[in-house]
DNA sequence: AGTGAGGCCTGAAAGC
DNA sequence: TGCTTTCAGGCCTCAC
């Protein structure tokens, strides 16, 4: 389930392990993902040069030398695969980039996630990137701003930190966490949310998420597998997935309970979260 | 316009 | 044991 954190380290990954290679083939074994990979993908790429890698929400966007820029999302059950050498192709993978510094293959059960490719220059343009809300590490994501965009809300608290015109990266699992960390419970109405509450959430957000992203970096070190896999890292969460569990962060004794909302799970503690 | 439900998709886990 | 059902979640489309 890759929400920001775990884009961020694939991302990192594949800049450290490929850096500024050239793409000498690509192979797309299925093009049915979530949006249809374009036909004419590989020509493309192919003889292109990579100069950046970026993160913007839960995409990775890698710019080449010919004005155009792939973009990868990993939608649910989405994994890259580094290698040195020629791999063993297993199901699922999908699309194998063969570049002068390794071999990048992704790997995807559910097809939730997409490869695209578009000028960089009309990148913001994109459907993707268009509507899209705040970094949570963007300076510009202040109190104000997420008191202003949510306070006229009629929806859950919750809902609206997976909403990603408002903040994007964040998905379930860090919301329980961030709400947790916040002492705001999950069906709390944003029109119930204070200014200061808002700071708390932002505050907690970064928080969070930069440690996920420390956490997957120092995981990653040890995790990596001869497969090449860059799966998930188990990461420390409070509550999610807790159900039952005693609240980790106070002595209250209270057990984590679930709840869904919306058709998503949310996990709190009944007793810190008001 | 804002909101919520449904659907996409597969595999693991739970239920019978 | 082996089959069927449920669940997981990112995000888009559709309907109210």
């Amino acid at each position: 389930m890759p929400e920001l954190p775990e884009v961020e380290t694939i991302k990192n990954a594949v800049q450290k392990s490929i850096a500024n290679a050239n793409i000498s083939k690509v192979e797309v074994f299925c093009n049915k993902l979530r949006i249809k990979i374009p036909e004419n993908f590989s020509t493309q790429v192919l003889g292109a040069k990579i100069v950046d890698y970026k993160r913007i929400g839960k995409y990775i966007v890698i710019a080449l030398d010919n004005q155009k820029s792939i973009i990868i999302h990993l939608g649910m059950s989405g994994k890259i695969k580094i290698f040195e050498t020629q791999p063993e192709l297993i199901k699922h993978d999908h699309v194998v980039f063969y570049t002068s510094n390794g071999v990048v293959v992704y790997n995807d059960p559910r097809r939730f996630g997409l490869i695209d490719i578009c000028e960089s220059k009309e990148l913001f343009n994109k459907v993707y990137f268009a509507k899209m809300g705040i970094d949570p590490f963007d300076k510009k994501l202040t109190q104000q701003y997420l008191f202003e965009k949510i306070n006229n809300k009629r929806i859950d608290i919750k809902t609206a930190l997976l909403d990603q015109s408002i903040i994007n990266g964040i998905g379930n699992i860090y919301a329980s966490e961030i709400l947790y960390l916040s002492k705001i419970l999950p069906t709390r109405n944003c029109d119930k949310i204070s200014l200061e509450e808002c700071k708390a959430l932002v505050d907690n957000a970064r928080i969070v998420l930069n440690q996920a992203i420390e956490k997957g970096g120092s995981t990653l070190r040890d995790y990596q597998k001869p497969d090449g896999s860059l799966g998930y890292f188990q990461n420390m969460h409070c509550v999610y997935n807790k159900t039952g569990q005693k609240c980790p962060k106070c002595n209250c004794n209270e057990a984590i309970v679930k709840i869904v909302q919306k058709g998503r799970s949310s996990f709190y503690c009944p007793t810190k979260q008001k």
